[in-house]
DNA sequence: CTTGACTCCGTACTAAGGTACGTAGTGCAG
DNA sequence: CTGCACTACGTACCTTAGTACGGAGTCAAG
């Protein structure tokens, strides 16, 4: 069986019954007609891989509407491909971008527990501060004039 | 002159006036004490960086509540470095399994990217695909049994 | 053929993270 | 020495992403 009911495509995503519903009202997923006749919408297990991509792709910080744009991405000949090529290029440099931010953070943490005293040298040091030693020192672009316009 | 005024120290940041205060509301910066005799609270760069800190770690998924976690970890000798090393830990691997994720998406774009029809030999393909071609396919744990308890 | 768990659907409520607004005080450029 | 922008503070409001709830229908095990 390919086909589950809403509580048990739920739970193998790991989401509540009500997200499924919630998604469906957002576009986010497709909501499956229910039988002509009456009884329960059936749900195939591509609809709950989608919601685990949609969670998953939460926890990296992209929000529901971004989310919508990856998965709206489609390399079909049939469509305008170079657009698609464009935003798939950009939503990649989000990506690289947050890689690089996770890296520095990673960096740091690093540092943090290497400055931990496990016997023998010890430094005091915080995020903030191994952070300034695994990038070194971030500039603050000076003062900013006093009659800007700009907002 | 190393320290802002509220707006400056906005500016600098990147963020809104608003923003700082709700952020001393919550406790993720120190509130300067403003000046005996009156007039207006004086910023250290220092709570400017904590700022960027804190919109690049929102940027990759952490809540304000993570944040606070990750700016209060401090190696200090006269602290229990012990507990400071196992929270670090953890949020290592946290930022090690963000990082994985972000991997597979970036793979995932760049095969829908290869995908689109440059000239040549061309696939229809959707994120979802690309991610399994990434993967290798992932196993849905089969049905679930019907009578279940926990959640 | 009933009963308990589950589905359907609409509406209401929450929590997080800001954003806006009104009033009063400050400060400095002209 | 005054006007306009900016600060201070409190409260209200907004958006995003769900959660909860109530009533009616469905389904299958006993």
């Amino acid at each position: 069986m390919t086909e589950l009911t809403i509580g048990r495509a739920a739970k193998n995503a790991g989401v509540g019954v009500e997200t499924i519903r919630f998604y469906e009202r957002k576009g986010l997923i497709e909501q499956p007609l229910k039988p002509r006749h009456g009884g329960y919408r059936s749900y195939p297990i591509e609809t709950v891989r989608r919601i685990r991509f949609v969670r998953q792709a939460q926890e990296i910080g992209f929000s529901l509407r971004e989310i919508e744009e990856l998965l709206s991405l489609r390399a079909d000949p049939s469509a305008d491909c170079s657009e698609v090529r464009e935003r798939a290029a950009a939503k990649l440099e989000e990506v690289d971008q947050k890689m690089a931010q996770l890296g520095r953070i990673r960096s740091a943490l690093d540092e943090l527990i290497a400055a931990c005293p496990g016997r023998g040298a010890l430094r005091r040091c915080s995020i903030m501060e191994s952070l300034v030693a695994a990038t070194g020192e971030t500039r603050v672009p000076a003062k900013a004039d006093h009659q800007e316009s700009a907002r």
